[in-house]
DNA sequence: GCCAACGTTGGC
DNA sequence: GCCAACGTTGGC
């Protein structure tokens, strides 16, 4: 598994729902529910298998920035808060019989000392390809490179393992 | 299929 | 709160 194992970014607003809350789960274990956009559905759906690492971070947040690691323990599956007209992301067009949209589960691996903020990211020269620093990526959902998942846990001074 | 209008994201 | 960038919707 390791030979194949795949490094992503999820993002949060960490006043909905931040990795501290993450922390604080049962199991510190949750599903990522809410992701409303088909090309992020799709990497849920598709891409994400068990035993790949996850960076969670928090956007609209003061800073924003990578606030710890995670690990997938569910692979996609019909995200059920689609169906639920009483949850903010309710979607009449998702149905149990055909599901529109997908979600994985997570296990907190690991939360940062502080937030590695955008600007040390921006400042890094290894992370200059990074998905989340294209001007106007948007992505809630993104991969990320072994490369820029190593530098960034550097940068956490968690380095190594 | 085009594209204008509208809604959302997310940094600042 | 502003606004740039992007995604979605719907009329045609």
């Amino acid at each position: 598994m390791a030979k194949s194992m795949k490094y992503w970014l999820l993002k949060t607003e960490p006043t909905s729902y931040s990795i501290d809350d993450l922390a604080a789960e049962p199991k510190q274990s949750t599903h990522w529910d809410g992701v409303r956009n088909y090309q992020a559905r799709n990497t849920l759906r598709d891409d994400m298998k068990l035993g790949d690492r996850v960076l969670v971070y928090h956007s609209n947040a003061n800073p924003p920035g990578v606030a710890g690691v995670a690990v997938v323990t569910q692979e996609g599956y019909p995200d059920f808060t689609a169906w639920d007209p009483d949850n903010k992301h309710y979607d009449p067009k998702s149905s149990q019989a055909n599901p529109r949209w997908f979600m994985v589960d997570i296990r907190l691996e690991l939360v940062f000392d502080e937030v590695i903020g955008l600007p040390d990211l921006r400042q890094c020269k290894g992370l200059q390809g990074m998905e989340l620093l294209r001007k106007g990526s948007r992505l809630s959902v993104q991969p990320v490179r072994k490369k820029e998942f190593d530098i960034i846990l550097k940068l956490a001074g968690v380095a190594g393992k």
